[in-house]
DNA sequence: ATAGAGTGGGAAAACGTTCTCCGAGAATCT
DNA sequence: AGATTCTCGGAGAACGTTTTCCCACTCTAT
């Protein structure tokens, strides 16, 4: 019932603490013999270490603390998955911090977790500017990589995903099945994916010489905006809407289907994540597939890293390039959907 | 830099590292002045105690684990929100554990989370059957909550849905709205939720005299299979289709519309669980919403008695009555549907 | 005055590890 | 043979708290 000791396996190994902490550590090399007496002992008594005195003495919890805005956004399930995964191969645990959407609950959850010696953080930041203060001191503090959304150049390491390329792999895909007349639906907030998917958008139309058309509206990243912004932006008669995530080209969906509009036999839609539900929307979406579990990776590879390092040199910023997912949504006008659910592609299984 | 200890905060007041511990910790009274210069100190330095040194000496860590099968499950994100929010509220922290839907994997996550000193265990169980020994040997040494789904009777406290309520609302829904012809999709496993929900139906069907009609159909819980059942049921011409789960349902609807079949008007569709998507489907899906912050609030409840207790006593079984949110898919047919997503339930936001 | 209780404070033991010394014996070198 | 290294093992300090003693002192009641 009680839990079983060192000094236990000692006496009944007839040894010292000492040594049997050496051997079931392989610390240093110990007579065979005694070697597997203590190893007999300890299993007989079923000993199991305890990782609260271990981490007191070697100054290290093999934790790492986790904390992002709202684990219900539908793109972060997956991310905490492959980031999970990813420490737990590495023989690390994970301390889960949701913010609520909060910079203030934010703030205390990384202090709280900073209180609980976490060997190092991954942030996901609720916000560019406001979560800054938080996330530079505790950066001093432990080794900490910031995961898809930025806060502020030189801060900590950053590993996110190239929007740029993203968004240019959306156009090329419009232009190359032959759309012309494209808008584009974002998010006002300062944030690193509203604003470089912005950036993105204006400078690849430029570069394809479409700088002509090309209505902008700016809301948040939800439905109900992608919802609105269908109504602002029908009457300059677009055959392509571009929305800066999921979620708004959802909206867009649903709206569009509402006012009878073919999509995508009238106007193709595309959206940017691969949540879950792109591939459910009716007409399934067009979409930027995040590298998530290569976003995982990175991140962790990164905080290893730093931890075997000095946890000094220079901040890196890591963009990896995402993929897009091609869909219904955005089929050529010409093929008269008979199924156009067909395009659908396999679950990232595995 | 470096962290500062209780003996620092000490050496600058003056006073004796037991003294400063229990100023700070208000474990017993001490002189006024002391306290003032204690306070003062600790303020100074920026003194934050360790919660490993704590968690060692006073043998509780102040952390849960909470193991779940699949975060990527779209029913488990608000469920771990929840959870999260509520022991955070009692000041302890999460020790995230995804088992990748299986049973080994999370028979040795439960190993690494009991060496990790955690006070107590909130499961969601990934098998009916092959979960029961973990969770059994897990049971004996740390106070342990199921929830969501059970791992047999009277292994430990389970708090879950009321399924049977659940299935009875969506029945009398169906019926109220002029349904007879009504048809069951579920799954075929040997988990609480594919049984119950099954037998729910069979004796609520009898109670409410439909039992002449009813053909069942047992898949598991995917989308596809609700795409597969939708050929085998549509022969019999039912006029509702009743799903064990929201996927189900889903994919139903996904079948049932490339079919040309009308919904609501020709078939209705119900669901279960109320994930996000089932108010983003077209049309949106009526479900039986389960009650995610009070079973959390619950499960929590519950680990805060055994944990204030002595981990002895009955084991519980908590059954919390969900709640029917009727949306479009199962309007009733006279109302020629105009405008059929008016229907449509606010967030479950605050 | 003296015993008894009550108060504020310190010294030091514990919690279960890891790790640094140190010593005893065996093996190797000159 | 004596000096040096190596190997194996133990004693005990340390990690930063909490908590148990114990002491010194001040009140109050006899």
């Amino acid at each position: 019932m009680t839990d079983v000791t060192l000094r236990e396996v000692a006496r009944a190994s007839g040894c010292s603490v000492a040594t049997v902490s050496r051997v079931l550590a392989g610390t240093r090399p110990v007579g065979a013999e005694t070697a597997r007496k203590v190893r007999e002992a300890a299993e007989k008594l079923g000993y199991r270490p305890n990782q609260v005195a271990r981490a007191l003495r070697s100054r290290s919890t093999g934790t790492v603390g986790l904390v992002l805005p709202q684990i219900t956004n539908p793109f972060f399930p997956s991310l905490v998955r492959e980031v999970e995964h990813a420490l737990h191969a590495e023989g690390r645990a994970v301390l889960l911090a949701d913010c609520d959407d909060d910079p203030e609950v934010e703030a205390a959850r990384i202090a709280d977790l900073l209180d609980r010696q976490v060997d190092a953080l991954l942030i996901i930041a609720v916000d560019e500017r406001q979560s800054r203060d938080a996330v530079a001191k505790a950066a001093a503090h432990v080794p900490l990589v910031l995961l898809d959304r930025g806060c502020g150049p030189g801060i900590a390491d950053l590993v996110t995903t190239d929007n740029a390329t993203g968004m240019a792999l959306v156009l090329d895909h419009l232009v190359s099945t032959g759309r012309r007349r494209i808008c584009f639906v974002g998010a006002a907030g300062t944030g690193s994916a509203a604003v470089e998917r912005l950036a993105a958008y204006e400078a690849e139309t430029k570069a394809l010489g479409l700088h002509g058309f090309g209505p902008v509206e700016l809301g948040d990243f939800s439905l109900e905006w992608g919802r609105a912004a269908v109504d602002r932006i029908l009457p300059s008669r677009p055959d392509a809407v571009v929305c800066a995530n999921d979620l708004i080209a959802i909206g867009a969906l649903q709206r569009l289907r509402q006012l009878g509009v073919d999509v995508p036999g009238d106007i193709a839609v595309t959206g940017f994540d691969d949540i879950p539900m792109a591939d459910l929307a009716d007409p399934a979406l067009t979409t930027v597939r995040q590298p998530v579990r290569a976003l995982a990776a990175e991140a962790v590879h990164l905080l290893g890293h730093r931890l075997a390092g000095q946890n000094d040199g220079p901040r890196r910023l890591v963009r990896l390039a995402p993929e897009l997912v091609v869909r219904a949504s955005s089929a050529p006008r010409a093929s008269s959907a008979e199924d156009t659910r067909s395009t659908r592609t396999p679950e990232v299984e595995q």
